[in-house]
DNA sequence: CTTTGTTGACCAAACGTTCAGTCAAAAAAT
DNA sequence: ATTTTTTGACTGAACGTTTGGTCAACAAAG
């Protein structure tokens, strides 16, 4: 019936969004999200103008698409359980696999960042990534709370600032940045 | 000689220069810089776009003007004296006087922060920032060594860093974000 | 008149987006 | 085997806008 089998069609599509979305994740990550054009991506992927919107129906979706998956991907790595409490050792952990995150995988980090900042992407993601979050900040707060602080959610919050706060000068910094010690100083005072 | 006197071409020159940078800092941090045109500025401030070409070269040094008076601005308010070591209670006070412009001075921290993203603008003032920051820097550095820490630098980098991430995520959440309570712990753990 | 601030039409370049058309490959027909 | 037909990934010229930046001309004021 057809030229060729539908999974054929379906493998070329998927390696060549792919493709495009490994493109997208280093140029908007290192030039910012308006800094690139959609040229600059399908030259990066060796593809025509083109065919980025035969995938991805504008800038914008292409955008909101890679941040979302990064996100989740990011969670996933974390590799947390939400559905019990969090232990000394499983916080100390996730800790320290957020560190490395920070290192192995700058470029997320560094498009995830400039969409806090940039308020014209922050509006397409937003609503998205509060959820996402959601379920790490509950149990960053509950393992204050067992901890008797006097403000977990607090705690949380500035839990997550230290995070970001650290990986942007991380970026900004680049390899000299003393990832280890500081994360040796948070461990010490958060856990 | 001239028709107006020197004095007053330069007042009405400084009134000008100043209206265009109030724009230019709403704008910037709320928009971000690609996404601002020179158009938007000049029609913000009143003025026609050529105007503005004859005070500022072009659209850059507009933005590098304007993120070095801010972080000067922003570490003149903060009213340290480098010259003599921070005691508890002076050490105490610049974190509090921080988190006031934090909410106070939000499109300076936006700017600043969008420069710490934006490759593009980081070129052109990371080096000035880097001066600008350095006496701020040694003086934290100072503080902790004196209080006998194994890692003081560390220390230093790591306080920064949390003034950037609460900054960060106090732009994204808004008004909710528990701004005092944070403020409370940091000074309960790290002065 | 001279000087200086100010304007807005103007420009080339770059932008995101569209779409008529090309092409290799596979199925179907001969 | 060979030819024909069908498919959908893929291209790149072209379009309408918008951009940063220029400049000849004008306004204002002594």
């Amino acid at each position: 019936m057809s030229p060729k089998s539908e999974e054929q069609f379906e493998a070329i599509r998927q390696e060549r969004k792919e493709s495009l979305k490994v493109s997208a994740l280093k140029l908007f990550a290192n030039k910012g999200f308006k800094a690139t054009s959609v040229m600059d991506i399908a030259k990066d992927a060796g593809v025509s103008k083109g065919l980025l919107y035969n995938y991805y129906a504008n800038k914008d979706e292409l955008v909101k698409e890679l941040i979302i998956t990064g996100i989740e991907k990011i969670m996933g790595d974390m590799n947390m359980d939400f559905s019990q409490k969090l232990t000394k050792e499983s916080f100390t952990r996730m800790i320290e696999i957020n560190f490395n995150l920070i290192r192995e995988n700058s470029d997320y980090w560094k498009l995830y960042i400039s969409v806090l900042t940039q308020p014209t992407v922050t509006k397409l993601v937003s609503q998205e990534i509060f959820e996402i979050l959601a379920p790490f900040f509950m149990a960053v707060t509950g393992y204050y709370q067992e901890k008797g602080v006097k403000n977990p959610m607090a705690y949380a919050y500035l839990l997550g600032a230290i995070f970001d706060g650290v990986g942007i000068d991380y970026i900004f910094a680049g390899e000299q940045y003393p990832l280890q010690e500081i994360k040796n100083i948070i461990i010490e005072k958060f856990v």
